[in-house]
RNA sequence: UGGGGAAUAGUGUAAUGGUAGCACAAAUGACUCUGGAUCAUUUAGUCAAGGUUCGAAUCCUUGUUCCCCAGCCA
């Protein structure tokens, strides 16, 4: 078995169902794309990238962002490229390249041969740099920390403009900027900045530092380098060097948009369109355009709290089925088109929203009602003795593999004298609107017969431990000859022939839509919900689903979409409730408690 | 009290000077061998005040509210 990686994506995904030029107009960055192209900009060639940093695993914000890229360059017709951004060798891990890896491509983003690492760009960074300082637009400072933020100045106050090392010849900054790069000094102790406006009102634009010393080594470079680019400007030029055209990121970069632009032009200053002068030919300067990140009800998106979560083992890991991660999401049993449909119908903005989680789940349940074979399985098995049934007979009978997919064909269930029903599918004194089974009240097994129980066994407690029944053997396979109704169909599992199986249900992780509500001097963990797993260990499922891979989605009737763990071994299964079914009963239910 | 952005039903969004639509959520009903799915119906909105215009969510003015920026993180 396996996950058959075409079938994840057909029908829906990037290419399937688009609206370009549709009814409902393009979000404001495809506008701006379809404008580029339309008039010519790049000769109308589209590139696009995902850049994450790898120091996380990613989330479903992340989804939005790949979506996004890939999405654009898919229905342009451009390229997208998967790039790291690995500037910081403090923080970024091969982990995380792998799992990146895994995750942009089980999403399926496709970059064909275009991996890039941002690290491998620091040679030509570094040439940019010299370029800069021959320029007179670069400096080494031999500002510490708390000197460089006492002379950058505050919001409303300008920073300071004389700086001891701003004036340095371009031979001093030269030779300091080789020794820099040579591992001369110890870390912190010079910097290389731009030399642009202490004054600026953005405060991004006060003589910005360039590289810094770090002497660190890097998970993919290793130790050829102890100076270390900036976001700032490293990010331009990896966006240059591949020539992207259309450089997307979120809107706290806004303020930075000057700064790409400026560490850009002035590598072009002096440059020429033929490559004829001194300096060279111009270099490609890509648009940079920023959207809204995602925000989702009952979870975090931020990189350091999912980290705090994994850490202090709030949750098993970065893939449990409860993070917001791609990976646990995954592992929870969500479907690629399922994000992919969830992207499409948030569209992005330039504004902060919260999307709700209900959002998500229904596009989840969408795709899943149309892709999942059905199969019965009892989560809390009440057993039920047909006692007009024969003793060791088996019946194998046919069931519908799923109701919005004729090709899926049937299967056969074996049906017993003993079986296991739903423990919540009996009442012994069942209240209005119970539909379900209750003392001599007739209802149908799904695919099989109809039962009318006849007696109720308890235990000393009270509990009801077993249930007789007496089915009706003109009703095989569900139908009754004489046109009868019943109010209910349960479903179930015979005795002898289930598989046992654990099953783990997941709710939110939190029991607030906003986590970050918290009294005053706690912090998001306090509003964890403690119920946020429970874990099945004694259910029952039936045989057809023995030895299913590990990520096989199943709708279980009447209970919803399930997954199969990676925790699952050859003696037991083990199962992930990816999420419920609508329950109209438990809407009734609860009124009903309510008042 | 500097600079940069943004405001449309409960939520997410569309309408690019010309009927304020769609989806989710909620509610009601129909149908049903999943209280699923499906179908139908209902509730509910342009941040505020002025102005331009035959006509404004859209343009102008003023105000209000929210987000981002003072890492040698990205």
């Amino acid at each position: 078995m396996g996950i058959d990686k075409d079938k994840e994506l057909s029908g829906n995904g990037p290419n399937g169902n688009e609206e370009r030029g549709g009814e409902r107009g393009l979000d404001f960055i495809r506008q701006m794309v379809a404008d580029d192209v339309q008039s010519g900009k790049w000769g109308g060639r589209v590139a696009t990238r995902f850049p994450p940093e790898p120091n996380g695993y990613l989330h479903i914000g992340h989804a939005k962002s790949i979506c996004l890229n890939y999405g654009i360059a898919a229905e342009f017709g451009g390229e997208f490229n998967l790039r790291f951004d690995d500037t910081n060798p403090e923080k970024e891990e091969q982990e995380y390249v792998d799992s990146i890896i895994e995750d942009v491509r089980w999403l399926g983003a496709k970059w064909d041969d275009r991996l890039f690492y941002g690290s491998d760009y620091f040679g030509r960074m570094y040439e940019y740099a010299i370029e800069l300082i021959r320029k007179g637009k670069a400096y080494v400072c031999d500002l510490n920390g708390d000197q460089v933020r006492e002379y950058r100045g505050t919001l409303t106050q300008p920073g300071r403009e004389k700086s001891l090392y701003r004036n340095r010849t371009v031979e001093e900054n030269l030779e300091l900027f080789e020794r820099m790069r040579k591992g001369e000094f110890p870390d912190g102790a010079k910097t290389l900045r731009a030399k642009i406006d202490m004054a600026h009102p953005n405060l991004n634009m006060r003589d910005p530092i360039m590289y810094r010393i770090v002497h660190e080594t890097h998970h993919r470079q290793g130790d050829k380098w102890c100076i270390y680019p900036m976001y700032d400007w490293a990010h331009g030029f990896e966006d240059s060097i591949e020539r992207i055209t259309h450089s997307i990121c979120t809107l706290e970069f806004e303020n930075h948009r000057p700064l790409y632009d400026w560490f850009i032009d002035a590598v072009n200053d002096g440059r020429t369109d033929d490559g004829s002068g001194p300096w060279g030919k111009k270099i490609h300067h890509p648009q940079q355009i920023e959207f809204a990140r995602l925000s989702l009800t009952y979870t975090v998106m931020s990189k350091r709290k999912l980290l705090k979560l994994v850490k202090e083992n709030l949750v098993r890991s970065w893939d449990d089925p409860r993070m917001p991660t791609i990976s646990g999401m995954r592992r929870r049993g969500y479907s690629p088109s399922a994000m992919w449909s969830f992207a499409k119908v948030i569209r992005v903005n330039k504004f902060n929203s919260t999307v709700d989680i209900a959002l998500l789940e229904h596009c989840l349940r969408e795709d899943l009602n149309k892709t999942s074979p059905r199969v019965m399985a009892v989560l809390k098995p009440l057993k039920v003795i047909i006692d007009n049934y024969p003793e060791g007979k088996v019946e194998e009978l046919d069931a519908i593999n799923n109701p919005e997919d004729p090709s899926a064909g049937t299967r056969k269930v074996p049906f017993s004298r003993e079986l296991y029903i739903e423990q919540e599918d009996f009442m012994e004194e069942p209240p209005k609107k119970f539909f379900r089974l209750a003392p001599g009240r007739e209802v149908r097994l799904r695919y099989a017969y109809f039962i009318t129980c006849t007696d109720v066994v308890k235990d000393a407690g009270g509990n009801v431990v077993e249930l007789h029944c007496l089915y009706d053997p003109a009703t095989r396979g569900g139908d009754a000859p004489d046109g009868r109704k019943v109010k209910a169909t349960l479903h179930w599992v015979s005795a002898p022939r289930a598989l046992k199986a654990e099953v783990r249900l997941y709710d939110n992780l939190f029991t607030k839509p906003d986590p970050e509500d918290v009294p005053e001097g706690q912090d998001f963990t306090a509003n964890l919900n403690p119920n946020s797993l429970e874990i099945v260990a004694d259910c029952r499922v039936e045989p057809s689903v023995a030895g299913a891979a590990p990520l096989t989605r199943y709708q279980f009737e009447r209970l919803g979409y399930f997954c199969v763990d990676p925790d699952s071994t050859a003696g037991k299964l083990v199962f992930n409730r990816t999420v419920t079914l609508k329950d109209t009963w438990a809407k009734i239910q609860q009124s009903q408690q309510q008042g």
